[in-house]
DNA sequence: TCGCCTTTT
DNA sequence: GAGGGAAAAGGCGAA
């Protein structure tokens, strides 16, 4: 056989491969009816290739192409595909896969212990009615709580709260603006207060509640195409935005449990994007402290305030942490004086003393937003896109295309990183394994249920930790936090 | 439907 | 001189 023969005969054969896949516009939602056959998503391949602005939607992705059918329009964007071989990779080989991945996460669901969680709606219940019951006597006429408006001119006109006013011309009352009073009026804490439990009540208690299936389970749909910068979105209900942080929002989490003779173990990556920034930029001293195991903020609050690392205050840390978060957010100066609630030259100040610490950074950011105007697009570690775009609505447009840019990068990889990591975890360490299931990704971390036998605890952390340290070597080495526990609110380090 | 506010990473 | 942290989901009031 010719070389020529063989060539034309791998030329028909991926012709035929390429006809014989089915065009389909969002697989995940149909997977039971294409489960095992060859398809082709064209709104994941249009995630891709379209600039980022808006999810991509049939009807105007048909149009845009100039087509009138699902193959018409496939035919076009394999064209385009194979022009852009980085893209083309990312999606044959991560997008594509993980369609599978998550369709499996939302048919498993998470058993929610219902009676539990009602007993803390019970309580969460008693908590807002003594809260509404000091607010209204406070007040001295009917007001609904849950009205920014009438709360507003209660608290500027009435109570004489001097409140900064909304772009609308409403009275501001977010808890940013409002607890700045909240030493001089004590009403704001109670309301405050309010809010919060108020909050917990209609989303995290009733919401929950009515979303579960005969089996106690809910299930959670993931969205792979509504995120520019690569993250997965989590709705109906949102998984991904559960309280963490007050007692109340403890208790609610710990009503997510794990099923009889089973266990949780979540993997959360460790300072990701921090990792990501010093491999992207290859600044040495972040870099160093990474593979030295370094508190990270401590250091850069060791560089920014010249002192011992061991000699590091709270604040100073407190403040090293904003302005290292704050840098790869593109965070302004104004951002951060209201963030530290220092003065916008003092917070300028900071920023200046960041990039000459870490001079590196500042280079390569330079670099990459040159670049990133030349071609007219930048891309992630996978070759994930962001196409630069002027938007004629905004008036400064520079400034917040930067932020965008400044980020993308950074969280991008590291979306990029976890998606490949789940479809080497689902085929390696699910798909064929009754006993572990991926229940929740959660951006940078992934909740499985285990069968609680320590054989199957231990195999699962190895190869988990394994393939997510090793996914995609970086300048850094990568880390993972392993915990366990039997409800999600209970989790203990191991 | 829009605006405001709150929750997460 | 304005307007300024990245990206989401969702509840609720007001119109």
């Amino acid at each position: 056989m010719s070389f020529l023969t063989i060539l034309l005969l791998y030329y028909f054969e991926s012709c035929i491969i390429a006809s014989m896949e089915k065009a389909v516009w969002d697989v995940k939602s149909q997977f039971e009816t294409y489960k095992g056959e060859a398809v082709f998503d064209a709104m994941v391949a249009e995630f891709l290739l379209s600039d980022g602005r808006f999810s991509p939607q049939m009807e105007s992705t048909l149009a845009q192409y100039g087509v009138t059918t699902l193959p018409e329009l496939v035919e076009k964007q394999k064209e385009r595909l194979a022009g852009l071989p980085k893209l083309q990779s990312l999606f044959n080989e991560i997008e594509m896969p993980l369609i599978e991945v998550l369709w499996s996460m939302e048919k498993t669901g998470i058993l929610l212990d219902t009676d539990r969680l009602k007993k803390t709606g019970e309580e969460i219940e008693r908590a807002i009615v003594a809260a509404e019951e000091e607010i209204k006597k406070e007040v001295g006429f009917e007001i609904n709580l849950n009205s920014s408006i009438q709360v507003g001119n209660f608290l500027a006109e009435k109570a004489g709260v001097p409140l900064a006013k909304t772009k609308t011309g409403r009275y501001a009352t977010n808890e940013n603006e409002i607890f700045q009073h909240a030493e001089q009026f004590p009403i704001i804490k109670k309301l405050l207060a309010y809010r919060m439990l108020s909050k917990l009540r209609s989303t995290y208690v009733e919401s929950l509640i009515s979303k579960v299936d005969e089996k106690g389970r809910v299930h959670t749909t993931y969205n792979q195409v509504a995120v520019s910068t690569g993250r997965l979105s989590s709705a109906n209900p949102n998984l991904q935005n559960i309280p963490v942080t007050s007692e109340f929002g403890q208790k609610i989490k710990a009503c997510f449990t794990a099923s009889a003779d089973h266990v949780f173990v979540s993997f959360d990556y460790s300072q990701q994007e921090l990792r990501i920034l010093a491999h992207l930029t290859g600044e040495d001293k972040l870099i160093d402290a990474f593979k030295n195991n370094r508190d990270v903020h401590k250091t850069t609050a060791m560089l920014l305030f010249n002192v011992e690392y061991d000699k590091v205050t709270k604040e100073q840390r407190m403040i090293a942490k904003t302005i290292n978060f704050g840098i790869i957010y593109g965070m302004s100066s104004f951002g951060m004086s209201q963030t530290l609630h220092i003065p916008t030259d003092e917070a300028q100040k900071f920023i200046d003393t960041f990039y000459k610490t870490y001079p590196k950074i500042q280079i390569y950011y330079e670099g990459y937003i040159k670049q990133g105007k030349i071609d007219g697009f930048v891309e992630t570690l996978l070759g994930r896109r962001r196409y630069v775009y002027e938007d004629p609505k905004r008036k400064f447009v520079d400034n917040n295309m930067r932020r965008v840019l400044i980020n993308y990068p950074i969280q991008g990889s590291a979306a990029d990183l976890m998606r490949k990591a789940m479809i080497r975890i689902y085929a390696e360490v699910v798909k064929n394994n009754s006993s572990v299931k991926l229940l929740l990704q959660i951006h940078d971390d992934l909740v499985f249920e285990v069968k609680n036998e320590k054989k199957t605890i231990d195999g699962l952390i190895e190869k988990v930790r394994d393939i997510m340290c090793h996914i995609h070597p970086l300048a850094v080495p990568i880390e993972v936090d392993v915990k366990r526990g039997k409800t999600w609110g209970e989790m203990e380090k191991i």
